[in-house]
DNA sequence: AGTCGAATTTGAAACGTTGCAAAATCCAAA
DNA sequence: TTTGGATTTTGCAACGTTTCAAATTCGACT
């Protein structure tokens, strides 16, 4: 049982209560200069007082524009920290404006399949991803079917376009020289998966600290944060019998610290003692759980934030140019 | 540059191509009785051909029906695994639908807002609450304005409606037993936050365990679930002082545990010899980190994707008092 | 009083879909 | 052939919105 008047008020009834046509009414609450000032606060009071609300359906027919932001994210993410915190950046990002948030999952192995979806059937305005390969071919489909993107990563396939990325050459040397700063010589790397951006990145910086500190590198079998974590675990078990085990660790996953620490553990060896583990520090419990590790900080709500931020002003015409960030892990907005 | 055909297909080019009309054609590739099997097959040839996909906002708008589920969750969730399990979960429960997830977050201090906003805008056919009070305010305002929905947790108001529910008594009580076979006799318990539902089964199942098992209880001020994690830690390390001190401890979330822990640690203590704690098990992440811990099985994943089950049955018609689950934490699905 | 231009309001059309009543077609029986 | 009933197809209206050209009102100035 509706309160009163049973069916929610459209356009129409506005119309009928002040006396209006339909199109005044649409224009004034729309702040048209068309339409004179005194009207325009009847119009906006009625509607008010009404409990109006525009019908999401009418306008999207009418304009084409749906005012949704539809983040595409790999389901396998779900369990980590990253999708929360993402997720939750995006969606305080879009607070107060227009837009919705829509979260579409893919499945593992077909990334093409819901960026199609998304831009055939036009149900986004436009679209967040994450997971970038230097030649990404949801990049070059959205670029060349002009719908508006934003990427958490950085391409190299001479694609201009909107991106927020977290510096992780930055992380990887960082990670590195507290380790060396606690008289760790022999480092491993459990790297990223090899197909995405970041992997090089990660690479780069740490091979630029390995040399910068002389070190010696662990030559890790290309473990990546995607495996199952007993999987490095195992691993993590293996390397500490090795005759020249490593007694430093870099992990660009949270989770694959962990389980290569535990394999560590598992070996009789102790975290802080025989060893040191440096990764990245997102939640708040996993610090409180684990202080004896190294942290260096990667702020997934805040990457969140800044792609809405940056696909909206996209959207709204601004240049891709000026809407590229790269953020390292001590400072806050680069570049 | 679009391939051809530069504007997407519509009902009305699919008449075009085929020679019919437009209502033959919405019918045949709606399966109608009514039109004529050859008709039908070659209608969905070509709308196969001309990749056709219908406009959400014109159905919407003429149906009045959205294809949009909601799941509405609380920002502080976010850190959480809750939260992301929970979304994939409902994620997945919807694959294969014609619905689409849609996260509203809200802030904390008001929670009926984002529930009135949908109801009056009917952006979506059902909605997922989550967080249940005893007596819901949003369970009553939906109920009293047919806004289909589900509830991760259960109510006491007298209202029949579609729930999925963990067996938090079970937890607590399963929780108990097992300190008490590790030889632990005083019990303390973080507890949920007062004002929600499980809460209640929570301190139910810890006080029968105590009974039964002949335990002492660590009367612990009122910290919650939601207690900023560096107060849980401070009250841990206060408890350890204590001179009767408590040797096991219940959390109903993982988070309070580790920092409870901690804070016995912090006090020098050690997990597993002077004392012990059992909560809530969900990410395998958690338990690699952390195997000292006792851990009973929550799976956030498929609550979510059974409430999103549960709702879709009770759109279409099926008697809520067949759509409540509650599930254990050892068994599936039971009753 | 009449005219002109600016300010304001309005009706009609269109977006893509579905439901329904009406029209068209078909086939068998008379 | 005609009739009648069943089968199949179709045009129209409506959902709520925005846009745009056209209509109306209003003042100010001849």
């Amino acid at each position: 049982m509706a309160s009163q008047g049973d069916a929610r008020p459209t356009l129409k009834t506005l119309a009928e209560i002040t006396g209006l046509g339909i199109s005044t009414v649409s224009q004034a609450l729309r702040d048209s200069p068309a339409i004179a000032e005194e009207t325009r606060r009847r119009v906006q009071l009625a509607a008010q007082q009404a409990g109006y609300r525009p019908n999401r359906a009418g306008v999207r027919l009418r304009t084409g524009r749906s005012n949704v932001i539809t983040v595409i994210l790999n389901a396998q993410d779900a369990g980590s920290g990253f999708f929360a915190d993402f997720v939750y950046g995006v969606s305080s990002g879009l607070a107060g404006t227009a837009y919705h948030l829509v979260i579409t999952p893919y499945d593992y192995h077909d990334q093409m399949a819901p960026v199609r979806y998304v831009v055939e059937t036009a149900s986004a305005d436009g679209v967040i991803i994450s997971r970038i390969m230097p030649n990404d071919p949801r990049v070059r489909y959205m670029a060349e079917n002009g719908m508006p993107f934003a990427t958490h990563g950085r391409t190299e396939m001479g694609i201009c376009h909107p991106y927020h990325d977290y510096d992780n050459e930055a992380f990887a040397y960082e990670a590195v020289r507290q380790l060396a700063a606690r008289g760790r010589r022999r480092i491993a790397l459990v790297a990223p998966p090899p197909d995405l951006s970041y992997f090089h990145h990660t690479h780069a910086g740490f091979e630029r600290a390995l040399r910068d500190f002389n070190l010696e590198q662990f030559p890790l079998a290309t473990y990546s944060t995607d495996t199952p974590l007993a999987e490095i675990e195992a691993a993590g078990r293996d390397a500490a019998r090795h005759p020249h085990r490593p007694d430093g660790i870099v992990s660009a996953a949270t989770s694959s610290a962990f389980a290569f620490a535990a394999g560590f553990k598992n070996a009789g060896l102790v975290i802080a003692q025989d060893f040191d583990v440096a990764t990245k520090h997102s939640s708040p419990m996993i610090k409180i759980a684990m202080p004896e590790m190294i942290y260096v900080e990667e702020d997934f709500k805040a990457a969140g934030r800044d792609l809405a931020e940056l696909l909206i002003k996209s959207i709204n015409g601004q240049a891709a140019e000026t809407l590229q960030h790269v953020v390292g892990p001590a400072n806050g907005t680069a570049r």
